[in-house]
RNA sequence: GGUCUGUUCGUCUAGGGGUCUAGGACACCGCCCUUUCACGGCGGCGACACGGGUUCAAAUCCCGUACAGACUACCA
């Protein structure tokens, strides 16, 4: 039988890193032993889902290079063959109808309400207490009949326990007493999450459910179903948390932006450095390396190697500079860094783009000149941002000064507004724009004027590129050309 | 409250009875390189939650405690 998975989350917003990496184990699992990744949007609760949550969720998963097989199932689809189901339970005796009137419950503490509602009933109900549980066939029909409405429940056995193997956590157990009589079916035929995922997965042939772990006891009442229905469980895989920094649930409402996918994507990262952090987050191959491309995630990837313990996300919402997760901004840089040219330049293309910096000319007669300006810039950037921001005036004259630049690089320096000029004057009678030629003409310069080779390139960097840091200054000069290196240092802008 | 799960440097992690005076990465700090720097090189700081067992030997096995998380819904 051919392995296949699928990636199940709900449109209810953006994807969620969180969700991003049970998708990325997936599909890590599914290429690994070749067999098919699929997904599945569950979209039941049309109150919270929205069409465009179910396209940020695709795109999210385009851009990590998640792609799946086969066609998109869309849960909501499947409503009529739930209920169809749950009524066969209902016939055979493994379901009873529940005529007890729905429990109102208010949305805001919702968890602690069920928390207190549990403590409270501790000991004094047991789980199989219904009374419309052994209700008689003809007293339940009838009833049904004459128009009351009643939710379909799972009739869990009284005695016996639910076990299953987890890839991950091991042998799960639990005693039926621990377990209700789950509604499969509200009382206005809407099927419920338990029921849904099990048809679903049964119909969709899955051999092996990977998810988060917040499923885990979930996983039991499945298990009932599956029994009830006489199916064999595919073998299930929970995976650990990732959490906020304070240990705590890692949400969409409570930390914002940081968990969600596009962020990401908008503010620059690689989607291969991305997804590398990504597979780390509680996975690892159990060498002593960080850095593996996609080919060998799946190469490596296996679901023994993953952790039990949950992942904290670490980010700090208070320094600018740590916005996110260190380790993945430091992973981004790497990968700007070290990584093929062909593979970075559509990146940055679409980055100078965006910002209306991108010449045509890049392509074609000034390739070669991209292709050096790029590498040399590249070095010291962290995002792809780096290359409109920081990078800006390499690609054009209309640049931002950094006001600290000029302060400590030009102004502390009052000779430098008359010796840049100057020294441009000298460059004038360069031939040859290079490294070396620059270096001699600029060591003349400094000795000439008694001053510091340090003052007048750092003065020359800040009116060049606007910046106290870069690459080295004679490169930038060689990169900028003859021409536009006179234009700026000549230039009185940033003095003013 | 109950059930389940987990706990190695600040964070991600290696480790599965002796090779552990616990390894790597990020972050942080220092030094070097240097015209600057968030590059690079070298180094430093820094962890087996706690208490009991088992064993010649325990980060590794068992028990308890603490803490954390998940679930406990006619949400998903």
């Amino acid at each position: 039988m051919t392995t296949r998975v699928r990636f199940a989350p709900s449109p209810t917003g953006y994807l969620h890193i969180g969700s991003a990496r049970t998708a990325l184990f997936n599909y890590l699992y599914a290429r690994n032993v070749g067999g098919k990744f699929l997904l599945r949007i569950e979209d039941t609760d049309m109150e919270r889902s929205t069409e465009e949550s179910t396209r940020s969720i695709i795109e999210g998963l385009k851009w990590l290079g998640l792609d799946y097989d086969e066609e998109i199932i869309f849960q909501s689809n499947n409503a009529e063959k739930h209920r169809q189901i749950a009524l066969k339970l209902l016939n055979e005796g493994k379901a009873y109808r529940d005529f007890t009137p729905k429990a109102e419950t208010s949305d805001k503490n919702i968890k602690e309400t069920i928390a207190s509602r549990a403590r409270e009933n501790q000991g004094e109900k047991s789980m199989r207490d219904n009374p419309f549980r052994d209700l008689e066939q003809e007293e339940s029909d009838a009833k049904a009949n004459s128009g009351e409405p009643f939710a379909i429940r799972l009739k869990v056995a009284e005695t016996g326990k639910t076990s299953f193997e987890d890839a991950v956590y091991g042998l799960q157990e639990r005693d039926y007493s621990e377990i209700e009589d789950l509604v499969l079916l509200r009382s206005d035929g809407h099927p419920l999450y338990n029921l849904a995922v099990v048809c679903d997965d049964i119909e969709m042939e899955i051999t092996d459910v990977i998810r988060g772990q917040d499923h885990l006891t979930n996983t039991h009442k499945q298990v009932l179903i599956y029994e009830a229905l006489g199916k064999t469980p595919p073998r299930f895989a929970h995976l650990p948390l990732i959490l906020a920094p304070n240990k705590g649930k890692l949400s969409k409402r409570k930390h914002g932006a940081v968990v969600s996918m596009t962020t990401y994507r908008d503010k620059g990262f690689v989607a291969a450095a991305f997804r590398n952090f990504l597979a780390l987050l509680g996975w690892s191959a159990g060498e002593e390396r960080e850095i593996y491309s996609l080919v060998e995630l799946i190469e490596k990837f296996s679901l023994d190697h993953i952790h039990r313990s949950n992942a904290v996300f670490n980010f700090n919402e208070t320094y600018e500079r740590h916005w996110t997760d260190d380790k993945a901004l430091w992973m981004n840089a790497e990968y700007i860094r070290t990584m093929p040219f062909d593979d970075l330049l559509p990146l940055v293309k679409n980055e100078l783009k965006s910002a209306k910096l991108w010449r045509d000319e890049y392509e074609d007669d000034d390739k070669e000149w991209c292709e050096q300006t790029i590498n040399l810039i590249r070095e010291r950037f962290f995002t792809l941002k780096d290359f409109s921001e920081q990078g800006r005036a390499y690609f054009s004259e209309d640049y931002d000064f950094d006001e600290k630049a000029i302060e400590k690089n030009l102004k502390k320096f009052p000779d430098l507004q008359t010796w840049l000029p100057e020294l441009a004057n000298h460059l004038e009678s360069v031939e040859n724009f290079t490294h070396d030629n620059i270096e001699a003409v600029i060591k003349e310069f400094v000795e000439a004027k008694g001053t510091k080779f340090g003052v007048i390139m750092n003065g020359a960097r800040t009116l060049l590129t606007g910046l106290a840091v870069g690459p080295s200054m004679l490169a930038v000069f060689e990169t900028l050309g003859k021409e536009k290196s006179i234009l700026r240092l000549k230039s009185q802008i940033a003095w003013n």
